[in-house]
DNA sequence: TGTTAACACGCAAACGTTTTCGTTAAGAAT
DNA sequence: ATTCTTAACGAAAACGTTTGCGTGTTAACA
């Protein structure tokens, strides 16, 4: 087992000391041409490499982001992490991942963790528990501390930061005119509870677009899931919530639901209570997944864009950690919906 | 804006040595009671945290583990990340993430990024350009170098590390056994080709599964499907493929797919054909992901107990990292795979 | 021959820790 | 009064780099 070898090491077998061995490697005038090459070769040939945590602790910069999200086995996040990863890789940075699990002390722990030397910045979407205890600390210490942070999706607009959201009012209504537009006179909508900052505003996108159609919002017509329903094995009580809804107005004939799991089981109650889709009724979801896609009839959905948020993040952070002399101000970017339509709407 | 405060600033506000502020935080008993608590007291005022990196340094570890997939945007794969955090984390490491994007120079990079000092040790899954061009270099190199790694899922029998796979011949031999219970003679495999491990092990569960039963195995029922068609819009070849195959075999009865996307499509094209599921044909699809459980009908699949393969692996990694002078000889695990019957079956 | 400039290299500090090994002074023991 | 012990602390090395500066050697020049 050959160690890594380190410059004292090739200073010692060449005798020589170990900052002109730093130095030939660096390719520095200081150094003759002679000894250049005979570091060069004999580091080649033992193939070394600088030690990445020897650099850090010089430079005071990791060259890693760090990433807290809620979940990863979730479509939306995975493919922000994509995005991320992938600019990030190609300007040298590695990112490191937390989940917080949608708990805010996990959340706080994984931050201090990595707070302390490990990364260079945030990128992060913060967990329902935080925006429910509106307990922000941790932000506000690490930005404190010089340690910037770009927010998500899921954003707290009082944090003063770099953000990347999706235009979740415009998204909600666009769809829901769709809706309209396709026929719909009684449309429900399948939302969080309102603490979730983006299914609040997909609401109020919601009843933005029936406002501007003369159309009567109706709170029977609009249901809010709470979150103990939101797990994979949860889904009885979830179509259940979603059956009485449909019991209650049986002559809804559009459904926008703020996520694709919310959309698929209202479409599998509808069809259930022999409803054809979209004859009867139309769907359409927020969040274009892997779900919508293949379902049966394919669900209509307004895209986020997931990846691009995550490119996006990463060069907004990237951009503020080498350019920290220039203090620049704080901006939002908005990534534009995209409604992308499929056979649950005609 | 208060930075970081480090042991030296404590010293020096304190007029003791920067030797003494440490002990004094870490209680040695070489401290007088009194410094202790003024230094403790100080250094809680000022929320001072040890730096991760400068302890890295000295200690020679990093507390990270360093994961390598082909893929996240995949439920198995964030399915094992998840698995692999929840161990990680529970015993005070982080995890950093590499995407390999199935290429064999990304997952070289992103290796040679990480081992030099970064992480303590590799998790990770092959990518396909790896297996097939059966280059090990860097998986030799980085365990050489005493960087220890252990493989899931997609793992490389000549490379001396620890690994966690699945049963794949049994796994898929059940599956087939299944098809065959239910009644089906004529049973079609759609899977990769050959190069990929695991597809290779599930095939020839498949052929196992027929022989033990007398049903003679004929090669115009196996579509091996090449990797171009594996991208999320690439579906319509993949779907004519399968057409091709229920029109040169009118009569299969059951299909065994080694992914769920197979197993989808297939479905898609069967009631395309205008098949019923399940009473036409049955199908059961490998790999338990999201779209199994929503897709109509849903999908009886062989479950990989994803989540499980990643705590695993952290667990023998984590393992072997905080006993290494004992040198343990190279353990394989295998988890089992559950059949998980839906309406796909009969 | 003496001065100077360029060249090639070594030294040492710095990043932030931990830890071993002194060192000092006070008090106890002889 | 002298030696010994012990408590309490400081100094310095080490982890692996990079880099500014000092220095010795050589060759060129006056």
């Amino acid at each position: 087992m050959k160690q890594k070898v380190t410059l004292k090491q090739i200073a010692n077998e060449l005798d020589v000391s170990i900052g002109t061995v730093s130095k030939a490697l660096r390719n520095s005038k200081e150094i003759s041409e002679d000894t250049r090459q005979k570091v060069q070769a004999f580091a080649k040939l033992y193939n070394y490499r600088p030690n990445n945590i020897a650099l850090s602790l010089k430079n005071r910069k990791t060259k890693t982001i760090g990433i807290i999200i809620p979940e990863i086995v979730h479509n939306f996040f995975s493919k922000v992490i994509r995005g991320i990863e992938l600019v990030a890789n190609k300007k040298g940075y590695n990112v490191i991942v937390g989940l917080s699990n949608e708990s805010f002390s996990k959340e706080v722990i994984n931050m201090e963790m990595l707070a302390n030397g490990s990364i260079d910045g945030f990128i992060l979407s913060t967990s329902k528990q935080t925006m429910l205890n509106q307990d922000y600390h941790h932000f506000t210490e690490s930005i404190n501390q010089g340690m910037p942070i770009v927010m998500f999706d899921r954003v707290i607009s009082e944090i003063p930061c770099d953000k990347v959201i999706v235009d979740d009012f415009e998204g909600a209504k666009k769809a829901v005119e769709q809706l309209i537009a396709k026929g719909c006179g009684k449309i429900a909508l399948i939302t969080t509870k309102d603490y979730v900052s983006v299914g609040k505003l997909r609401t109020q996108g919601y009843l933005s677009a029936l406002d501007s159609h003369k159309i009567e919002a109706a709170a029977s017509l609009i249901l809010k899931i709470s979150e103990e329903y939101d797990s994979e094995d949860q889904l009885e009580g979830l179509e259940s919530e979603i059956e009485n809804l449909f019991k209650d107005n049986p002559d809804i004939d559009g459904v926008f639901a703020v996520n694709e799991l919310y959309a698929l089981s209202a479409m599998k109650v509808a069809r259930k209570l022999n409803k054809t889709i979209p004859e009867d009724i139309q769907f359409i979801g927020f969040t274009d997944g892997m779900l919508a896609k293949h379902a049966t009839p394919s669900l209509s959905t307004v895209s986020q864009h997931a990846q691009q948020m995550g490119e996006k993040s990463a060069e907004l952070l990237i951009h503020r950690l080498e350019h920290e002399e220039e203090e620049e101000s704080y901006q939002t970017v908005i990534i534009e919906t995209e409604l992308i339509l499929r056979n649950s709407t005609q």
